[in-house]
DNA sequence: GGACGCATACTAACTTATTAGTACTAACCG
DNA sequence: CGGTTAGTACTAATAAGTTAGTATGCGTCC
């Protein structure tokens, strides 16, 4: 088999999203998260969740009659290769002029950033 | 023609980074850079700008001999709304989630979002 | 025990993205 | 002029991502 990607592509992360939001989810639990968005069929989300099992997102364990997958990584860390990457992408690497973005596109007012500049120091720099 | 996507592609953006960075720029031109950090065909640039032509990335203008492309939208614009898909896809929408990853992974410091805060309150809210 | 329901494995169609080959044309050069 | 060069259009192969069908097996329920 073809060594997969290891990034999550878009609908691979709306199924990590479900099972990081249960701990753990079985096909059918997914796949029933997801239906009540779209139209979708059940083997659809299971050959992806094997993927996501392949890609070393997802480890399953034999439960009961179903697999139960739970997350192999945790949300924290995947999302932040996903930023990482994001910023690598588009900025050549550096963090801020994203931050600029988000300050001049409106999604954050220079209170936010404050805010959250104010919390981050108090509770203690690592 | 089957409409395309309208969203930037990972080779895409790397090609539009190119024509932004000099205003104007022929397949040539793109070729080039590019050659100097992969291997890479010519007529395989010039597909790729044809199709950002096609989604509206880039405009042409039978300039010489070749034609000359040139960016269709500022590329603030075109980073702007990669970002606020990012964010939807990734985040539901909100950016400060984002920003809190960007402080807690050290790509930014509490300092740098006090000095953009600053920065972002003098130079007058628009 | 046999039909039914639910789960998996295997396979594959289809779409989108990426890469590049081939044929043809016009300009350029000696 | 006739070959070479640089460009384009058209076509297509390959790769990656997405979606789903079919076969099959195992409990469960009458």
């Amino acid at each position: 088999m073809r060594p997969r990607s290891k990034t999550l592509t878009g609908q691979e992360l709306e199924i990590m999203k479900v099972v990081w939001e249960r701990e753990q989810a079985t096909v059918r639990d997914v796949y029933e998260v997801l239906l009540k968005r779209r139209k979708v069929a059940y083997t659809t989300v299971m050959t992806m969740m094997k993927i996501l099992e392949q890609k070393g997102f997802l480890r399953k364990s034999q439960e009961d009659r179903a697999y139960l997958y739970r997350p192999a990584q945790p949300k924290r860390q995947v999302i932040g290769v996903m930023v990482r990457d994001f910023i690598n992408r588009v900025f050549n690497g550096s963090a801020e002029p994203l931050l600029v973005h988000l300050v001049e596109e409106h999604h954050l007012s220079p209170k936010d950033l404050e805010e959250i500049a104010r919390l981050r120091k108090k509770e203690g720099r690592s």
